[in-house]
Formats: C-alpha cells, sequence, structure tokens
DNA sequence: TTTTGTTTGTAACCTTTTTCACAAATACAC
DNA sequence: GTGTATTTGTGAAAAAGGTTACAAACAAAA
C-alpha cells in the first residue's frame, strides 16, 4: 500500500470504480477480477488494481475482490459514508436545475439552501429547498452545518461569492461560472466549464470536416 | 510549429486563452508577451508559447502577440468562426437550463431544438426553443443542419439517445449523463460526469476532516 | 550602425500518469 | 499433497504532460 499524495484523476476513477460496483451488486455478483471489471467497463486492470492498492490490498489472489466489501470499503474512502450539506449560490435557472439534480438528491448529499441576491426570487422555493438571501449566507452555513457550495452565479462575480464562500470557513467548493477562480488556503476547488468544453469540442468538430475536405 | 495530434488539455487551454484575450481586448491592449498574459491570468508562460506553436508563429520575437490577430487565430483554430447547431436531449430541469445557458446562447452555439419522449413536453418552448418528439430527430438534424448534440437524459437510457445521434451523423456530442458511453466511429464525445466531480470532491473533504482530527 | 533589452520558439530536462510484465499468493481439481 | 489455473500487487518501462533555459529574432535607443 502506497502513502503518497492521491492525485485527483485516481480520486475520478475511484467514483467511477464505485458505480461499476454498484452495478454489479445489482446484478447479483459475489465477486470480480480486475481483468473483469476492466472487460465489462472498459477500464484499465493493472490501473484498476494500482488505484486500490494507494488504500490497501483490498482483494484475494487467485479470487479478484468481493463486490459488496471494496464497494463499503470505496464508500468509506471517498468520505460518502457521511453526509453533506450542500449550497447552492445562484437561483438561475442552471443553481435551480442542480438543485434537484438526481446525483445531489440520490446520494447523501443534501441540498439544504440556495442563495441569490435577486430579491424577486428569495423566500420562494425549489422543490423542498428555499431560496434565501445571500446576505445571510453565513448564518445559515453555521446553523445547517453546510459544507458544500456550488457556485452557480455569472463570471463577473463568482470570485466575489468564492471569497464569501471560503470565510465562511466551506473547504470544498464546485464552481459553474465559466472563469477560473483564486481559492485562498486550503479549499479545494473544482470548475466545471462549459464553455471550455464547448470550444474544445467545436476545435475537434473542425479537425473532422477539415479532413473530410481534403479526401 | 509541430504537427502531432493535439491533446484535449491542449484545445481546452486555447479555450482559456481566447477568453483571456477577449478581456485584453476590451481593456484595449494592442499586444501582449506570452508571460505578462501568464502573471495576468495565472498560467505559464512557457505553455502558452508551446500550446501556440502547435498550430503556427503567431508571435514577434521582442514585441509579444497581437491581441486581435491572435484571438482571430484562435476562432478559427477552435472552430468558432463558423455557426454549431446544437440540439438538446432530455427537456427535464437540466436541459432546460442548458437551453439557455449563456455560454449557448452568447456564442455562436445556436440551441435550436429540445427533444423528449415525454407527451406531456412535446411542443412547449423554453424562450424560442421548441421541444420536439425525439421521434423527428434525425428529420430535424437534416433540415437544421444539426451538428452538436446534447444528451441531458437519465443515465439508463443515455446509451441508446447516443446511438440515436451517432446514427442522425452527428460527430460531436455532450453528454451530462453521469454514465460512460460507448461511442461508434470517429464521433467526439465529453462527458460532464456531476457524480464524479462531487464524489472526488467528498474525498477530499474527508482528508481535510481527517487530518483536523489528527492535530 | 551598433548596442541593449525584450520576447519568441523550441530542445532538453523533469514530472506525472499509464501500461507492461511477472513473482507471489490463492483456489481447485485430481 | 501436488500440480494447474487464476489473479493480485508492484517494480520497471513507456508515454504523456509540463518546465527550464537559451539561441535566434526583433525593437528601440544610443
Amino acid at each position: 500500500m502506497k502513502v503518497e499524495k492521491i492525485s485527483e484523476l485516481t480520486t475520478n476513477r475511484l467514483s467511477v470504480y464505485l458505480r461499476c460496483l454498484n452495478e454489479l451488486l445489482v446484478e447479483g455478483s459475489r465477486t470480480v477480477s480486475s481483468d473483469k471489471l476492466a472487460k465489462r467497463f472498459h477500464l484499465n486492470s493493472a490501473q484498476i488494481r494500482k488505484d486500490l492498492a494507494c488504500f490497501g490490498e483490498f482483494g484475494v489472489r487467485g479470487v479478484g475482490y468481493y463486490v459488496e466489501e471494496l464497494r463499503d470499503h470505496l464508500q468509506k474512502i471517498l468520505g460518502l459514508n457521511k453526509k453533506h450539506q450542500v449550497a447552492i449560490i445562484g437561483a438561475g435557472r442552471l443553481g435551480t436545475a442542480l438543485a434537484d439534480y438526481y446525483g445531489f438528491t440520490q446520494t447523501n448529499f443534501d441540498v439544504v439552501a440556495l442563495f441569490d441576491n435577486n430579491e424577486s426570487r428569495i423566500g420562494k422555493k425549489v422543490g423542498d429547498v428555499e431560496i434565501f438571501d445571500i446576505k445571510n449566507f453565513a448564518k445559515l452555513v453555521k446553523r445547517d452545518k453546510i459544507d458544500v457550495a456550488v457556485i452557480a452565479v455569472p463570471a463577473a462575480i463568482a470570485q466575489s461569492v468564492l471569497e464569501r464562500i471560503t470565510k465562511a470557513g466551506i473547504k470544498a467548493v464546485m464552481n459553474f461560472a465559466p472563469t477560473p477562480l483564486q481559492v485562498e488556503g486550503d479549499v479545494k476547488l473544482k470548475t466545471v466549464d462549459l464553455t471550455i468544453s464547448l470550444e474544445s469540442l467545436s476545435y475537434f468538430l473542425s479537425q473532422t470536416n477539415n479532413s473530410n475536405e481534403n479526401n
């Protein structure tokens, strides 16, 4: 078992493995080898073994891994055995869409509050979740033990929102504003930038078109 | 100038550079050096130069890059000089949120149609965009020259939706369903998997908490 | 014209990530 | 038991990605 720093690429894959194992569990598999797992879900068996090896020796040589046991280990490793309280800042279309995104609702991530600075939105509800005035952010973070924040505001104000989040003591932030943000301290920020994804997609599109022209 | 295959990491950065240049243009800068660009936007100057070098020699030694000229080059490289017609499949909250996401509306990506299989949604409009029956997908792709598809349906049916998209001849697909999809042929698929991002975030959160306990 | 200062483009180097390959461990058949 | 078939865990190799460092190119001042 390695004790090195775990890369984000690894933790991302752990999440994938977890999903695969859940699928296998539903199908009733008791054990699975890294090779079967890899073939079934188009992964690399050596990488699976190496990723898992970062956290312990979960497998049995000649047998493989016990599906349920490994699933439980991964859940624990990823911190999915504890509930997380999520706040979404920005109650526009994206923010409200995220508020009942199944990834948030179906798991141990609970969206407990939406925040906005727009008077006309404050006080309304999206499903069970109330939209609060951003001014009360710090207070509600404390009250509801919010530990994850999602930024779903326009790019122009995203940095100031992040600072508010950081000041409130939140350590995990997901950013949907199409702009890179500067982080203070040991806060973990993940940016999902749709503009970058789209424009990058556009590049590959133009490549295909050009090569077709040359045929 | 290199002629190697361009990595996705590079095209992602090109999109970032483009954004930076647009910002500089608004501020009225005529030229910029890779060093100034890097310092201003927290990038690496050598990497900027290397990324650009994949596509030509755009700079002038001793001067830097002409902002507007480089901007135009990047737009061309990324295929952003042509309009793209986007279809969103799945007219739930996420699909409709994406339909008027500014990244789609504000640029040369035009959302021209939403698709769903739910009778109650078909025929309605989200902003200017009509929700069509998924059965008419291929027909409308042809009529409206749709070249980008966005999957915003539940994971369980995402693969079958992708196959429909592929059959209709679309080469660029963005997937928001939290599941990896198998691509046929030369279709470019980008998956934005919020579950993976969230669970990965959860890992780092549990790390922070554990190390605090040990203090 | 020459010198000085700036900045690109890139070769060489370093780091990270992925893949390969195999000894060690286990199960199971005989 | 012994032998055969699996499969893990992990070094070592390969590939991919990022950084450093500097010659070559150019601008501007002297």
